[in-house]
DNA sequence: CGTTATATATACCGACCTGTGTGCTTAACG
DNA sequence: CGTTAAGCACACAGGTCGGTATATATAACG
C-alpha cells in the first residue's frame, strides 16, 4: 500500500530507484545545470547504480524530458487552486515569491533553463517546455476572462511574459525581480479590468 | 592603414586572428551554444590554428569573456542615440524589431544565455551581463527621466525586465514575443507620463 | 635581406562524458 | 519458500572536452 510510484511499464518491484533518480535530478540540474550535471554524479546522489538509471531511461535527453515533466503538477496549482481568492487576486498571486520569509532567490524557471542549455527545438524537454509555457498563459488568460477583462487572451500572455522575465533577470542580475514583474502586473489588471 | 585590430598587447603583426575567432564566436555561440561549442570546432570555423587560439585567449572562459563584451557598443545605440525621436519615442523604439521585414526570431540575448549556461555567478562573463543588463536599465531610467516620468528608476527596470522576458519567451517558445512587449510597454509609459 | 613575432599543422595529454557488459545480490510477492 | 524482477558493483568502450608540445612556415618591419 505504500507504494511509491509505478514503474514506467505499470509493474513495480523493489525498491524506489526511479524516484531517486528523478529527485537528484531535481536538485542537481537546479543547483549545477543540465550539461555540468554527470550521470556518474547523479547516480551517486540518487545512491544508484548506472546500470539501474540507464534501465529507467534509456538516455540522458530522456531523463531530461522526464525532469522537466515532472514540474506540471507541482508549481502553479497553489495559484490557480486558491478558492479563497477572486479571479484577479488570483492573477495577482502568481507574482508573490513563495515563502514570506526566503532569503534565498527564486530559482531560474526550470523550462527556460533546460531550452536555454539544451538549445535545439527539436529536444523532447524543448518541446514541453513550449507546451508548459503556452499553458500557463493559457490558465493566465483564462483567470483574466473570469476577472471580466477586456481582451483576457492578450492579457494572459502578457502576464507570462513578466513571468518569464522576472525569472531571466533574477538570474542574470542575481537579485530578485518579482517585485517588478508584480508592479507591473498590478498596472496591467488595473487597465485591462473596469 | 588597414589595420584590422590590435592585439592584446598593443603589437600587431601577422593577419588578424584574433578577429577571426571572436567573429566565429559569435556566430558558434549564438548558433549551437556556449557550452556545445568545442575549442576545436571553434577554430576550425575561425580558420586559426588551436595555438594560435590559446595565445590570444588562455582558457575559453576568457574567451567567453570576451566574446561577451564585444556587444556592448553594437545594440543599443541604435536606439539611445536617435536624436530624431523624442524621448518618449526612444522609449519604444528600444521594442521595435532590429529590421521590419526579418522572417527569423530575434536571437536570444546572448547575456542571459552565457548566465544559463555558465552557471556560474562568478564567471567573468556572468559579472559582465549583470552589469551590462544594469546599464541598459540605467539609461532606460535616464531616458525615462528625460521624458518626464513620475518614477523614471522603477520605468527603467520595468522596461528593463519587459525586454529580458521578450527575450526568454521567444526563446522558449520559439516565436516572436517583443510585440508583446512592446505593447506592455505602451501601456507603462503612458501610466507613467503625464 | 635578415630578424623576429605571429601564425601554421598535427599529435598528444588527462579528464570527463554518455552509455554497456557481466556477474552477483536482494527484495517483493505468490 | 522459491521465483523473479530490481538493483548492485565495477570495469570498460568510444568519444569529446579543454589545453599543451613540437617543429615549421611566413608576414612585417628595420
Amino acid at each position: 500500500m505504500t507504494e511509491l510510484e509505478k514503474g514506467p511499464l505499470g509493474r513495480r518491484r523493489g525498491r524506489g530507484a526511479r524516484e531517486r533518480i528523478l529527485s537528484a535530478s531535481q536538485q542537481l540540474f537546479r543547483d549545477a545545470g543540465i550539461n555540468r550535471t554527470g550521470m556518474d554524479q547523479l547516480c551517486a546522489v540518487a545512491q544508484v547504480s548506472k546500470r539501474t538509471a540507464y534501465q529507467h531511461f534509456t538516455s540522458k535527453d530522456e531523463l531530461v524530458a522526464e525532469y522537466l515533466r515532472r514540474f506540471d503538477p507541482d508549481i502553479m496549482p497553489g495559484v490557480f487552486d486558491r478558492t479563497d481568492l477572486t479571479p484577479r487576486e488570483r492573477l495577482l498571486a502568481a507574482f508573490e515569491l513563495p515563502a514570506s520569509g526566503t532569503p534565498e532567490l527564486t530559482p531560474m524557471c526550470p523550462y527556460i533553463a533546460a531550452a536555454v542549455e539544451l538549445h535545439d527545438p527539436q529536444h523532447a524537454a524543448s518541446q514541453f517546455a513550449r507546451d508548459y509555457k503556452k499553458a500557463i498563459a493559457t490558465r493566465l488568460a483564462e483567470t483574466a476572462r473570469e476577472a471580466g477583462a477586456a481582451h483576457p487572451e492578450q492579457l494572459g500572455e502578457q502576464l507570462a511574459l513578466l513571468l518569464d522575465g522576472a525569472a531571466a533577470r533574477t538570474r542574470v542580475l542575481n537579485s530578485e525581480s518579482f517585485p517588478t514583474a508584480a508592479a507591473i502586473a498590478a498596472v496591467l489588471i488595473d487597465n485591462a479590468i473596469p
